[in-house]
DNA sequence: GAGACCGATACCGCGGAGGTATGACCCCAG
DNA sequence: CTGGGGTCATACCTCCGCGGTATCGGTCTC
């Protein structure tokens, strides 16, 4: 199977839709129905059912679009480290990525330790939205990440946990539900005139619901200030903590896990120190 | 990076050898250097060395052959699963792997628990020399595996522990060295009339050495019998000893933690199911 | 029943992959 | 120092196959 093969099968399956898949591609339709049936026919597999509004997926295709897509980021993520160790041949450096806003004061105490290290190399540090972090790791824009357990899917990565923290409901001063001392994660999101904010998916959109869209986390917290919504955090963020904001600890809260990730057979020295920097902490 | 390319790469690293990786792929040698070369250029990078005997890798060479591997074992096992999806369509059925000879008391146990299910599907074993199961779980030729921490490399799995144990030494009954009440790993494998036996590598090759070459257990129990080496094994090995053998307990060899693994993602119930088994034994 | 929409088929043209012949370079033998 | 063997690279040709256009067959809608 030739990876343009497999990419015009992810196309065609997130379209439903041979038509579109086809113009996502830059390439007419036709071709791009004979590709799709010629893998059907080497694979032995139906992977379409074709009806007259496009196509939908059947149980071999649904597998294939699951492991096509990791062997895509394989593939992606072989050239990336590839280009990047020919780059890098001078001067070491290394990809470090983390959730926007999120674990601040750990990863500056991981940066000045490492940094103080015999053997550090320039650490690049990539903040992107969260949930990013792990598909960053897997096609190779990053060289580590710093993951947060049960959020982010680390299967496939060699992690060392880092911290392990319990969750608190971050709610406006003042509000009456501020005042109790503890709280179930159930009573936290049912607040009636505090709804849950909405964060965006991996695409890009937002789930609905009746809570305010955002993006970062100083933009919620001026919202919570605001009165407008209630969220659950990690205990960390106490530290972004100003006036009008207060907080109640959740009983029954998921512990929340920070780890450090790297992809499996990393055989980077840096990659290596600044793994063993984390662990020191 | 098309799948093409990379085989053709792959195949010129594990060879050195431009020809006869030409030879081995079914091809003429101009056509795979040209591709070599256009690889190189698109991505930006030299990945041989050219030599007056062949050529050799460079780092980056180095890097793609790690990730290239990788990435070709994901297609691999995007195909084989997409195929085996579509004929289990109608009945369901589970491969699993382990290492022929070991295990083989858990493995019943699981099997038998399994099989009381109430939607237990075929499970069917694949017994293979030692080491290959991991790679087998990678390239999509079986979806469950029983691995042994710390030699299978287990990065990119989901696992769950099954037991945990210490190992023993095995050697001949009767000889001076069998009365002691415990040993080390150092003491154990210098007992100057009993060599080390040589277990064969990945590719089916020896190491070099003074001990025995061998391929399965039961083989070298009988060598242990005939004094001609002795062996360190987990302890459930003492499951196979017949008259003849004395076993020492070592001090300070590592704990052999035996575990089942399966690949990320996998949604298949099956699989699900053997892992709750395997978990409750 | 006409039209819109969708995927499949028929047919054509061209880029690129692979083949053969040969070149450029290195090494060693004599 | 020179010739021959070995290695990878280049030149040139052929042909397969990928993508393009035109069109068909089937289905749902109005």
């Amino acid at each position: 199977m030739e990876t343009r093969e497999l990419r015009y099968f992810v196309t065609v399956a997130e379209e439903s839709h041979v038509g579109r898949a086809a113009e996502r591609l830059g390439m007419a339709q036709p071709p791009l129905s004979r590709a799709i049936g010629q893998l059907e026919r080497r694979l032995g597999a139906d992977l379409f059912v074709r009806t007259p509004r496009g196509v939908t997926l059947t149980n071999a295709g649904e597998t294939l679009l699951r492991e096509g897509r990791a062997a895509l980021a394989a593939i992606e993520a072989a050239e990336r480290r590839t280009r990047r160790t020919a780059e890098a041949a001078d001067r070491a450096s290394l990809v470090l990525t983390a959730k926007a806003g999120a674990s601040s004061e750990l990863m500056v105490k991981l940066l000045d330790a490492y940094a103080a290290e015999p053997d550090a190399v320039d650490v690049e540090v990539v903040l992107s939205p969260p949930g990013h972090q792990a598909q960053m790791l897997r096609d190779g824009r990053a060289d580590v990440a710093i993951l947060h357990r049960p959020f982010d899917d680390m299967s496939g990565f060699e992690v060392d946990v880092l911290t392990v923290e319990e969750q608190v409901l971050i709610l406006p001063a003042g509000h009456p539900s501020s005042t109790v001392t503890s709280m179930t994660v159930a009573e936290a999101t049912s607040i009636p005139d505090l709804p849950t904010p909405r964060w965006p998916r991996l695409d890009g959109s937002y789930p609905d619901g009746p809570g305010p869209e955002l993006r970062d986390l100083t933009q919620v917290l001026q919202l919570v200030r605001l009165g407008r919504t209630a969220l659950v955090l990690p205990e960390s963020a106490r530290a972004y903590l100003r006036d009008g904001l207060a907080v109640v600890p959740l009983s029954d809260a998921a512990q929340v896990t920070t780890v450090i990730a790297w992809p499996p057979h990393s055989t980077s020295t840096a990659v290596a120190g600044l793994v063993r920097t984390a662990g020191r902490l």
